[in-house]
RNA sequence: CGGGGCGUAGCUCAGUCUGGUUAGAGUACUUGGUUUGGGACCAAGGGGCCGGAGGUUCGAGUCCUCUCGCCCCGACCA
């Protein structure tokens, strides 16, 4: 492509709204501009990237079988209602009416268009496994869309289905996605992490997440600095507690506690580990119908995990409780403890079961218990409540656990049937047997993946594409188009770099140097032979975006130089 | 959905508090000239429903009311 001919807008002010990186600098060198909340469009440059991602992803695809489809992207509404989702999705569902007054929604993904065009029409197991796929904009009205390209309501998905008689089968199926998608983000040359994921509501026996490290993500991952381990904080478990510290001789008594409430006040008061503290967290958990205040208890040095509490007691939604609240049932805030008292549901953590020496709130005012054995509650609901902190063990090697941010870039979901039971997707089985469908679900944000690139790599001077998401791999850079042996030069060698398949840029614009580099830095080439001066010698430069090093080569060797680099 | 901020040239912004020439700057763009290895300089130009509607006033970018849009924090997010 030649610069003259191309239409890459680049300016030196960023938009006013953007924030992160990726936002700025994919503006500012001309790959998207924004329309409205949370839509884009992609300009040539921003639409070449996107194509080279889908492409990668159509390769790796291909090479699992599974197959691209192209599902309509306006969905009547009646399936979201089959499903049960149009509730579920709410205000996010964008709906409307057609000139018949039927209603539709715009897809926000594919479930049950997926699941409808395969039932009645695979009806035995020798048609399966099936893997069907998609790439195609989604729209998710989202209540507050922001970061540029990282939370569009409009956004492009690769959403894939899979179909199996068997859960085997689906576990399979998993792993071989699960190792496609770790190809292609490598493919793409993404630093990045697979972690296990909160199955939330639906359930289902495996949820992970591929995170592309980045410290602008808005996801927290607790990864084991020695193994492979990694989770969503969402989900993270961390090994049994080694280092316990050194428990407090006290026997069983009600103790008074004038204006003790807090953890901190409690461990100060008896000069004892928080570790033998028993803190109490009370929500108000929101189910379907209806809501209850639940009291949470850990150790006092734990912290609630918010979506592990609510998952505890299958809630939609968890909910501060007031202290007005907590009063009415009568409980006493700060005093609170799980002996002896049924006013409110109560979950205790893991950590707490069979604890002894604990120190705890008395339901009462001004009181606590000391030296409790915590043996006695070993029939109440135990759950997983505490948040894995940094420095905790690793739950599968001796290493220890570190916070790191990530971008959601993939999501795989073993879904079971939890779509084909209720759409009635189902197949015969060897014994004759109608069976729903069991599914699997594979996504990873296409468009999102475009701004990731540059979250992970970019610099003050702007965006530094990888080798395989550049929109073309080399500038060609001719300081002054005047000079005719230098412009006869670059088109030869234009040429040359094209026939040999390498994407080229030919900057012919008639600016001066600095004005060209500068662009070459923002748009990001990962390389620009620079044809100058130097020429009159027989030498042109490279410049390698990435570490920004000027390499002089002779004009005959500049191919091969950057075949080289390129590798 | 709660809280806060902002809408003036393609872009980034001044001007609004305290109403009063023909609404400004930088940048970008056009033309001519001088430049040519790090976003050049000189000169001359084109470009505005001052987000929209209503109101107050002799007079509104500026004051009042309503409305729409965008951004940030939070809530929310298969």
């Amino acid at each position: 492509m030649r610069f003259t001919k191309a239409y890459i807008p680049t300016t030196k002010e960023a938009p006013k709204d953007a924030q992160l990186p990726s936002h700025i600098y994919l503006s500012r060198a001309g790959f998207v501009t924004q329309v409205a909340a949370g839509l884009y469009n992609f300009l040539p440059m921003g639409k070449r990237v996107l194509r080279k991602i889908e492409n990668i992803i159509n390769e790796e695809m291909a090479a699992c079988d599974a197959q691209e489809v192209d599902l309509s992207f306006v969905t009547p509404a009646e399936l979201w209602e089959e499903s049960g989702r149009i509730e579920k999705f709410g205000k996010e569902l964008l709906r409307f009416r057609d000139r018949k007054e039927n209603l539709f929604v715009l897809g926000p993904t594919h479930e049950e268009m997926m699941v409808n065009i395969v039932r009645n029409r695979v009806t035995s197991y020798k048609q399966l496994p099936i893997n069907l796929y998609q790439i195609k904009t989604k729209f998710r009205d989202e209540a507050r869309p922001r970061f540029g390209l990282m939370r569009g309501r409009e956004f492009v998905m690769k959403d894939g289905y899979s179909f199996h008689a068997t859960t085997e089968d689906l576990d399979r199926e998993f792993d071989a996605m699960e190792a496609a998608y770790k190809r292609i983000l490598e493919r793409l040359g993404l630093e990045f992490r697979v972690v296990e994921a909160d199955s939330g509501a639906i359930g289902g026996t495996g949820s992970k997440e591929l995170m592309v490290l980045a410290g602008s993500g808005e996801d927290t991952l607790a990864v084991c600095d020695t193994c492979e381990y990694g989770a969503n904080v969402e989900a993270a478990r961390r090994a049994p507690r080694s280092a316990i510290p050194e428990a407090p001789s006290a026997d069983f008594a009600r103790f008074k506690t004038p204006n003790v409430k807090s953890i901190e006040d409690l461990s100060n008061f008896f000069h004892v580990d928080p570790y033998y503290t028993l803190k109490a967290v009370v929500q108000r958990a929101v189910y379907t119908e209806g809501s209850e205040l639940v009291c949470f208890f850990l150790r006092g040095c734990d912290e609630l995990q918010e979506v592990k509490a609510r998952n505890s007691v299958s809630a939609i939604d968890l909910v501060d409780a007031t202290e007005a609240e907590l009063i009415e049932i009568g409980l006493v805030p700060g005093f609170i403890g799980p002996l002896d008292q049924e006013k409110i549901r109560i979950v205790m953590d893991n950590d707490t079961k069979g604890a002894t020496a604990m120190f705890c709130g008395a339901n009462e005012a001004d009181y606590h218990f000391v030296g409790v054995d915590l043996s006695v509650m070993n029939e109440a609901h135990f759950a997983d409540l505490a948040s894995v902190q940094e420095g905790d063990g690793c739950p599968h090697c001796n290493g220890k656990i570190l916070h790191t941010k990530g971008i959601e870039v993939g999501h795989i979901f073993k879904l079971g049937t939890v779509y084909s039971a209720p759409l009635k997707a189902e197949f015969l089985d060897e014994n004759g047997r109608s069976q729903p469908f069991i599914m699997g679900t594979y996504g990873m944000g296409v468009s999102r993946l475009v701004a990731a690139v540059i979250e992970q790599h970019h610099d003050e001077k702007g965006c530094i594409w990888t080798h395989a998401t550049a929109p073309y791999l080399v500038n060609v850079m001719v300081s002054n188009i005047k000079e005719e042996s230098h412009m006869a030069y670059a088109e030869e060698l234009y040429g040359s770099l094209q026939a040999r398949g390498i994407e080229t840029m030919l900057d012919d614009r008639k600016e001066r140097f600095g004005f060209k580099m500068s662009d070459a830095e923002l748009i990001g080439f990962p390389f620009t032979i620079i044809i100058g001066k130097e020429l009159d010698n027989g030498l042109v430069q490279i410049m390698v975006r990435a570490t920004c090093e000027m390499i002089t080569v002779n004009a005959a060797d500049v191919l091969s130089k950057i075949e080289e680099l390129s590798r």
